[in-house]
DNA sequence: AGATAATAAAAGAACGTTCGTTTATTTTTG
DNA sequence: CAAAAATAAACGAACGTTCTTTTATTATCT
């Protein structure tokens, strides 16, 4: 019995997410990836059963980082404005430090995989998430919204920001925009201001 | 002389983007292209220049079809509310009406191309948006805020919105979220609130 | 302990297919 | 009939995957 090597599997997934964050979908080739990893193209089906469960496994892996990160100091029963403001520092921590794994998981939301992908995510996350919510709700400290509004408002504008930080180019007639802890938390005072009572 | 199809290079230009929505970059081939187009594979080499092109020329076209439906009855004179809420209108209106259009343009958006394309789009767009908001701020009617923050609260929590719509499933354990003129107005009313002074 | 059988990892070459693109030719039409 | 559109056929290259062989490692047996 030979034992695998677990540097090679970890080679091709971080060569993979590389390269499909670099040049797309398209741009990964079995055997362009199995040249950058340092392996041969037969040994990536050892690990992988085929190009789309490669794909698929770099990304439940990665979803699992995010979701570890996102929750991590964070509890349900926090009150609302504490809970948001660990939310946004954790979620900005993830993108800010984690720049290619985010864009990799940008790329695949907003491709036809994701539709693929959708059912196999745990739930928990999202189940934390709504009892939080509602507690807060209870608590008189949210306004009563359906989940997808109260979402929308919440965090969309977070990740706005962070891509335009990740985007070489500002808006046009701008400068490259940063998003340094000062511009996060005037941010983040507006959502408060929208989705807290009165 | 023989003049062009103009029917062909719409057939192929409308089967382009569908292929890449349905099955993302690596789903569209010039072959199969050309079979759904009903149209010979040489015959694409007589509009565009090559796949690349043929992608970039569909984004430019869908672009500028996005922009007009944005700003359609809007003028950076308005009153912030009203400027808004035209320009939500409208956003929702072409995403709504235009699906696979709208899913075409985000799957660029997310892809290694956007970062090509970022110079290319019209600053037209951008500066009327700019005026618009400092006029605003200058009445009073806006808190003044970096152009990337007003954006992110102003905009993204609607395109989020949108996306749920669009996605098959709900949030994990909801029902199928649908997005209507009750629930735009009701996320609308936040951000206002969360932008206007006081 | 040393030889060897057993087994899975790893590699390289090859599979048929499909890729993007071009060439040579025919068809259409001003 | 000239010229451009349109095509069928073909190009080499690259694709995802598999087949066959080699290599490395562990377990077994003397």
């Amino acid at each position: 019995m030979r034992l695998r090597d677990e540097n090679k599997e970890l080679a091709i997934r971080e060569k993979a997410l590389g390269m499909i964050v670099e040049e797309g979908f398209d741009g990964l080739s079995m055997h362009k990836l199995a040249k950058a990893a340092g392996v041969s193209p037969a040994t990536i089906y050892i690990y992988f059963k085929d190009r789309d469960d490669l794909i698929m496994q770099i990304f439940e892996t990665e979803n699992t980082r995010m979701t570890e990160i996102t929750l991590d100091g964070f509890s349900p029963e926090m009150h609302f404005e504490e809970g948001l403001r660990i939310q946004w520092l954790n979620r900005a921590r993830y993108c800010l430090e984690n720049p290619e794994r985010m864009h990799f998981m940008e790329q695949i939301r907003y491709s036809p995989f994701h539709e693929r992908l959708q059912g196999s995510s745990k739930s928990t996350f999202i189940h934390a998430m709504r009892t939080w919510a509602q507690n807060a709700i209870a608590r008189g400290e949210l306004v009563p919204l359906p989940m997808e509004v109260y979402w929308s408002v919440a965090f969309a504008p977070l990740y706005q920001l962070v891509k335009f930080h990740m985007s070489r180019h500002g808006l046009p007639g701008s400068k490259k925009f940063t998003l340094d802890e000062p511009i996060m938390n005037q941010t983040l005072e507006l959502v408060i201001k929208a989705l807290t009572p009165q």
